[in-house]
DNA sequence: GTCTCTGCAAAGGTTTTGCAGTAAC
DNA sequence: GTTACTGCAAAACCTTTGCAGAGAC
């Protein structure tokens, strides 16, 4: 069914090399290293591809231009309000999950997707890049 | 410092009527039909002024277009991966909540956005309108 | 009177798509 | 040989922005 090209192959190959989830131009910029007419149009054909077999994760719930992630294990973002920083969690979250899904009742739970904001260590200890513009949404949403 | 625009109060109120979280296209087509000459931009511009405020949520985690909620009460979302509805569900998951708190040590958390994908129980029973094409992600991303 | 907000229209950015040619199988 | 995939370019979206005029206070 689908074949073993080249340039998905690349474009994979530097997904999971970085830890950057990066948005289909950043690895189009990345590919386009090894493979320098590659076009964007297969970059972005190739990430959704992938996404949909479950090759790699599609990060549709931050900010602006969706995100990619080469690294299936299961794991948290952290996105620092102050600094703009994207990290990796790893939390075990197994115990909150099986309470999750048992709370959904008749709602058939496949994935759960947390993404959790804040301010990161390095924000925290002074040096304030830039503080965030207007205190809101200090409740959480859970 | 804000002022009390008819347009702004409009577009809150319309926001707040219906639960269908709609994108700020489907808020301008309800805003028109009380204000036939509101503009597309002014509909933006109050959605985002509203959502930096805190006075409505702002949903950047689902697919394709930013969406927006007018009920701020702590709750999550269910998209059904079946007929792509988006539901509406109010979990107590404080504990839970606490326990991410702790687990990410020093990253200071003040908001954690959840969304669930899987079956709705309409979708389970029987009519499946549209069954998914691969059957990917079995393993929950928590 | 001041200053924010509006409508309009244009621009900006991201993602998708049509098509003819290329490459994988 | 067949058919999925590619590069290119245009189109389709979604969102933001500049500006002059209107409206809130």
């Amino acid at each position: 069914m689908n074949r073993n090209s080249h340039q998905r192959n690349v474009i994979l190959e530097e997904l999971r090399r970085v830890k950057t989830h990066p948005t289909a131009d950043e690895v189009y910029l990345m590919a386009r290293q090894r493979v320098p007419k590659i076009s964007l149009g297969t970059v972005y054909r190739n990430l959704e591809l992938m996404a949909e077999k479950g090759i790699i994760r599609r990060l549709d719930y931050v900010d602006g231009a969706r995100r990619y992630d080469g690294d299936l294990t299961p794991h948290q973002h952290f996105l620092c309000r102050d600094c703009g920083r994207l990290y990796d969690l790893f939390l075990d979250l197994h115990e909150s999950l099986e309470k999750v899904r048992s709370l959904a009742g008749s709602f058939q739970i496949s994935e759960i997707k947390v993404e959790l904001i804040g301010s990161c260590p390095q924000c925290q200890t002074g040096s304030k890049d830039s503080p965030s513009s207007s205190g809101c949404s200090t409740g959480a949403e859970f």
